[in-house]
RNA sequence: CGCGGGGUGGAGCAGUCUGGAAGCUCGUCGGGCUCAUAACCCGAAGGUCGUAGGUUCAAAUCCUACUCCCGCAA
């Protein structure tokens, strides 16, 4: 029988499972969640989202710097949980610690084990184009991510998924996924599957600021997994004329889609002689003035009143929809507007 | 007091340093051309230039305070 449940976690992701605990018939006796930092713009201190939450439900919070020194273990003893519920806390928890519930430490985690152990489990799933991510419930051993699995949900993802859209999914099914986990555990019902040693993935490393930094030399198609998969943070940017500009969502170019030479192409050419648009492909120029005739990554194919189209290092990258240095984000229309961009400029 | 950019008709920008009749690229509305058009031509509407105060004959522009938005950093 679970009664006392004690939750361990920080972000945002943590939030709809720790919401789902509130309302479910379990006592939540604890929260534990990292200490507060300063953060935005002000240097202003900010609690963790998981404490407010804890706060506002009247819950005592503790914001251990290191859960493992000693005296957070005799603090758990006091609170007598039966099992201690982790999603997203950020910090390993010792051995001590993980056998002081009877029912151990059930983890939320983010994907489907054993792929993606790590931090940023969600978006590398996008960034790496992946069709399906999910959710598992593991028993936490010593390991990072590698305890035993109890229950996995699949999600799909849509081919316009985000890093921000797989989060908010994940973060529901994942609350969802753990009452059940709880339940199972409480009546005995629930099963245990150890996860091969090795995973299928590369360890899914913590995102910074540095990860959305566009090479131009990758693909088209990668880029643009990769700036759906840093949407909404840390998100993916390039520079223009001297000037960080985030890519908030592109589109690969089908260089001989009719559609596109019909639409695009057509727009670009001004009264000028027509170009086949098979030339246009070919070229990367629609006008025909042998801007440029090889692609070189990163510089601008062509430009219309609606579209602005990059060369990559394999294909054309559309941008859809970008934010310059200091203003907002806006659709790629509204930004060639104001700046006017040349064909053979080069981002990056 | 962490560093920095910005708030100008519906959108995105210029104009600010070197005060002196509010502009560009679009959008919207009306008309024309066209088989047709997110194309082209003609015309029109629409702005307390973030707010408050100051300097000046005169302020979007110089000075002061405030406010909102955003990038970096953390």
């Amino acid at each position: 029988m679970i009664q006392r449940v004690v939750f361990m976690g920080t972000p945002d992701f943590a939030l709809g499972t720790l919401q789902a605990l509130i309302d479910s018939s379990y006592e939540v006796c604890a929260v534990f969640t990292q200490p507060d930092k300063p953060k935005g713009r002000g240097k202003s201190v900010q609690m963790p989202p998981v404490k407010e939450l804890a706060a506002a439900h009247g819950i005592p919070v503790y914001q251990p710097v290191k859960v493992r020194e000693p005296q957070w273990v005799s603090v758990l003893e006091e609170l007598r949980p039966d099992v201690i519920v982790v999603v997203a806390f950020g910090q390993l928890i010792p051995k001590a610690i993980l056998e002081l519930p009877r029912y151990g430490c059930i983890n939320v985690h983010a994907s489907l084990l054993p792929a993606y152990r790590g931090a940023a489990p969600i978006q590398w799933a996008v960034i790496n184009g992946d069709p399906v991510s999910g959710v598992t419930t593991m028993r936490m051993d010593e390991g990072l991510d590698t305890g035993d699995m109890i229950l996995k949900e699949t999600v799909a993802l849509d081919p316009k998924e985000t890093g921000g859209s797989l989060f908010d999914k994940l973060s529901s099914v994942g609350a969802k996924l753990l009452i059940r986990t709880l339940a199972q555990l409480g009546d005995g019902s629930a099963t245990f599957e150890k996860q091969p040693p090795e995973s299928p993935t590369e360890y899914a490393a913590m995102l910074t600021k540095q990860s959305g930094r566009i090479d131009w030399n990758k693909g088209a198609k990668e880029l643009e997994c990769l700036i759906r998969g840093l949407n909404p943070w840390p998100s993916a940017y390039t520079s223009y004329r001297g000037k960080t500009l985030k890519l908030w969502a592109a589109s690969v170019v089908d260089p001989c889609a009719s559609e596109y030479s019909a639409k695009a192409v057509g727009d670009s050419i001004e009264g000028e002689a027509e170009t086949g648009s098979a030339k246009a492909c070919a070229a990367g120029d629609p006008r025909g003035t042998a801007v440029s005739e090889t692609c070189v990554p990163g510089r601008v194919a062509y430009v219309t009143k609606q579209a602005l189209v990059i060369c990559t290092g394999d294909g054309l990258l559309s941008l859809e929809e970008v934010q310059p240095e200091g203003k907002k984000r806006m659709t790629i229309d509204a930004f060639l507007r104001g700046y006017p961009v040349e064909v053979g400029e080069q981002l990056g």
